[in-house]
Order: C-alpha cells, then sequence, then structure tokens
DNA sequence: CGGAATACATCGTTCTACGATCTATTTCGG
DNA sequence: CCGAAATAGATCGTAGAACGATGTATTCCG
C-alpha cells in the first residue's frame, strides 16, 4: 500500500520520500542554471544582473514606476533599490525624476540605451526561458 | 493584422511587444517573491538561503556528493562551495570526510539535525511552490 | 492645523562569492 | 613504470551590493 491519499496530498507526519527530494533538488538546480544564464546575458550587455532585472521591471511597468514600486517589483529594501537606481542612472540606462504630482516620489524611465539594451537581452533570454519553462514544469509536476 | 506568425515564432527584427514585456516582468516578480519566501523560510530555521540549498542539494544527490558535483547543482565555483560547506559543517549540519576511492576528494553527508531542518524546510515549502508553480506556468504561456 | 504616515536619502557595516594561486592526488601516453 | 598533465580541493585577500539604522521632506487625515 501506498500513503498516498486518493487526493495526491500527504499527511504532515508521513516522511517525505528520496523522490521527492529528487524532484526538488532538479528544479533548483535547473532555476540555478537558468538564472546563471541570465546573469552571464546581462554581464554580455555590461549590465550587472539586478540592472537588468531593474529595466525589465520599469519597461514592465504599468506607468512610470516609484522607487518603492519597484522595491517590491524586485523584492528589495527601498534603500537597495535606489542605490541600483543611481547606478544605473549614472551609466546612462535610466532617468529618474520628482513627480510633479507628489513631491516625495521619483519616478525612473528608461533611457533609448537602456531600452536597446533590454530589448537584446530580452531576445537572448527567450529560448533559454522556454527550456526551463519546460524542464521545471517537468518536474513540479513529480511533486502532487 | 498581426505579426504574429502561425507557428507563434516572431521575426528576429520585430520589437517586442509591451505584453511580452509585462509578462516577463510578472514572471519574474514571482520567482524573486518565490525566493523571497524561501529566504526567509530558510532563516526561521536558522540556516542562510544557501545553506538550505545545500542541505537540499546534499539530500537530493543520488550518492555522496563530493565538493565539485555541489558547485555544478548550486551553480557556483568550487571554492565558495567548499567555504558554505565548511560553514554549514562548523554549524553542526552536514560531514566531510575523504573519499577512500579518491583521497582527492571530500564527500558531504547530512547530520540527523542537519536532515531534521531541511525535513521542516522542504514541508513549509509546499503551498508556496505549488503556488509559484500555478502562477509562473501562467505567466509563461503567454510567451508563446 | 498638527501629528502620523509615507517616500526617499545617507552612511557605515557585514557577509559572501569570487579570482588568483597553491598543494595533493590521480590519470594516462609512451 | 615514469613523468607530465589533469583533476580536486585549500587558502587568502578583495570587492560589491544589500542591509539596518537613522534622518529629512512631503503628504495625508482627523
Amino acid at each position: 500500500m501506498t500513503a498516498r491519499r486518493t487526493d495526491g496530498s500527504r499527511a504532515a507526519d508521513e516522511p517525505l520520500a528520496d523522490s521527492e527530494y529528487r524532484a526538488l533538488g532538479e528544479f533548483r538546480h535547473a532555476l540555478r542554471v537558468f538564472l546563471r544564464f541570465s546573469e552571464e546575458a546581462a554581464r554580455s550587455e555590461g549590465l550587472t544582473p539586478n540592472q537588468h532585472q531593474l529595466l525589465l521591471a520599469i519597461r514592465a511597468a504599468p506607468a512610470e514606476p516609484s522607487v518603492s514600486w519597484l522595491a517590491d517589483q524586485l523584492q528589495l529594501r527601498a534603500n537597495s533599490t535606489l542605490e541600483l537606481l543611481r547606478r544605473a542612472e549614472s551609466s546612462g540606462l535610466l532617468e529618474l525624476r520628482a513627480d510633479d504630482a507628489d513631491h516625495r516620489r521619483q519616478l525612473a524611465s528608461l533611457t533609448d540605451e537602456g531600452r536597446a539594451r533590454l530589448e537584446r537581452l530580452t531576445r537572448l533570454h527567450r529560448d533559454e526561458l522556454r527550456r526551463f519553462r519546460s524542464h521545471a514544469a517537468e518536474l513540479l509536476r513529480e511533486l502532487g
């Protein structure tokens, strides 16, 4: 007999199987390979990994994003995000300007250079992302 | 008319649509939320995020893993991995011993304490991982 | 109007992944 | 069987970024 219930769940006190650890380990490995690829791709465009993520978050935002909105997107503290923004600004990737409607806020927008680098990077990511998607879907399916 | 081909692919020179950036941005956000959750969970068990990943990699390995095998799993350099192993060893999470068959190699194995912490952490991850899986699958589907 | 909340700014610290370099084993061609 | 080359790990100093703590300006709201 198996201890697995008909709904696929498990009792809280049931020990985890080797097969589950293996699937989890492979998932984490696939994730790390993808992230490592992404990091290298960013560096190949002269960006740090977080600068790439920052540009993407700005490009993907529904409106000109503020520091704290970006901090939430990147899951960083506001002060860390501001430092990241300043460094990217110094590199000519984006611009920061005060929000007319709320002078506490700073709004970020991409420069042409920032947009161009992001677009090249995004194209580089397509195939790898598809690979990751297939692989991850397969591994996560095993987790019930 | 749309520029999308019947097979869903795009020409290499076709500009990327806002909707694609939005999907990519949301995917990265979901990923960061998951990873942040995982980090906090690790810390709640008194581990650093990488210590958690290290324990998982050891537990998931098909045999007692060497330093360089773990380095590949975690996508770190061998020297970084060794430092990570030493710190975890000092914390009583695992043990390192020389491989009898090849005296250049060190093999890692979990202590009972390490196994127990990993098991608690793994349980904590279940729901969040399922959430991430659903969300990520949905977002990545939009990328063709 | 005034206190609370929000948003950003500044600064020093810490932690860790890394490159560079070294030693100890093992492998392998001749 | 030997020595060069490859492999696996060990050591050390450095750099970079994210953070906590704290401060200031602006807006909100009762």
